[in-house]
DNA sequence: CCGCTAAACGGAGGGTACTCCACTCTCGTG
DNA sequence: CACGAGAGTGGAGTACCCTCCGTTTAGCGG
């Protein structure tokens, strides 16, 4: 049940999809609980099983619904790393990470799915993270502020774990600490 | 809609709640998927809305569920500080308390729910926790080999988001690192 | 162009969490 | 002991997630 770039879709159910996901986007971005997935599939027009077979879970249609922000996300680090120390660079980004998961429903929840990234929705979004800490990682190391025995496989699930515990509106002073504390872990020492 | 006492139930309620719990411990033993709240009902020989009323929330049944094994752990920091320097201590606590959080499904996200204390069901296990945590951190610090700077609500949070991001059968490995790396940004500099 | 195949469709129905409200029963007071 | 008030009850119904399966339709090959 993997639909994403393995088979070229019949041009009617791409277009489903494409409707699927324009539909999810604006509905996330209303404010108030999160859409059903029967009001999302009435809005973008399809039927409920059409939903579940392009995203067989809330947390992939999350996931697919904000990959362009995901994109952003990652591509920051390159210009965080050339605009100061390795290690400042990592703070930044893991304070930009933190933005992308509190600031959509649900993503949190995403990112801990794509942690086991045996579910292949998720591979794009967890690659593209770990390609992201790993350059950030191995700035730190090279320049000797960063320990070089933690992966970042681990730090992007420190990260998720500070989303999931810390990531209410009104916890964004702990989740900062709580971001603070790992750097203090990944410290060199 | 706090029940935990506030007022002391009437005695068909209070052996209605306690064969609540009596079957949600004996059904949460079983092996196989949680069971439904509907079957935990039916177990205990009560009404849907009677188990409801009793715990709003999945979670809370959990918790309360659970009490006893969260004593346990509680109970465990004094020995662990008599036994070994403080950071070592607050390292087998932490273990302990990953073991606690992932023995049980469900367990991770209750412990979700309770960071927010607002929600009452989950004073007692929050306040029982930060309390252990609290002489551990204390002894660190009196000792000083752990930073004074951090609370005991942000470690909780901190070995919360652990359990909820590598909290799975197969990522215990993952989990230790985690909390070596989280000791590691505990540590005095 | 046509026929065939299988990809894709969606509404109905089942599962489960959760709430409502008419009814029952405990407990405190006289 | 009797009575009344309100705590407590549970089955039916609602909301939402999720799957099944008969039907439709895209696209390929002759």
């Amino acid at each position: 049940m993997t639909r994403q770039a393995e088979r070229p879709l019949r041009a009617d159910a791409r277009r489903n999809r494409d409707r699927i996901l324009a539909a999810a986007v604006r509905l996330f971005a209303e404010p108030g609980p999160a859409p059903t997935f029967d009001r999302i599939a009435k809005e973008a027009g399809v039927g409920i099983a059409t939903l579940y077979r392009n995203f067989p879970t809330r947390e992939a249609l999350v996931e697919a619904a904000y990959r362009s922000e995901l994109v952003k996300l990652c591509d920051a680090a390159p210009g965080l790393l050339a605009s100061g120390p390795a290690r400042a660079a990592l703070r930044a980004w893991t304070g930009r990470f933190l933005d992308y998961t509190t600031a959509k429903a649900g993503m949190a929840d995403a990112l801990r799915a794509a942690i086991d990234s045996g579910r292949n929705p998720y591979a794009h979004s967890r690659e593209a993270m770990l390609a992201a800490l790993t350059s950030l990682l191995t700035a730190g190391r090279a320049d000797g502020t960063l320990r070089a025995d933690v992966t970042p496989e681990d730090v992007f699930a420190a990260l998720t774990g500070v989303a999931l515990a810390a990531g209410g509106p009104d916890q964004r002073e702990q989740a900062e600490r709580l971001l603070d504390l790992l750097l203090d872990g990944l410290a060199a020492d």
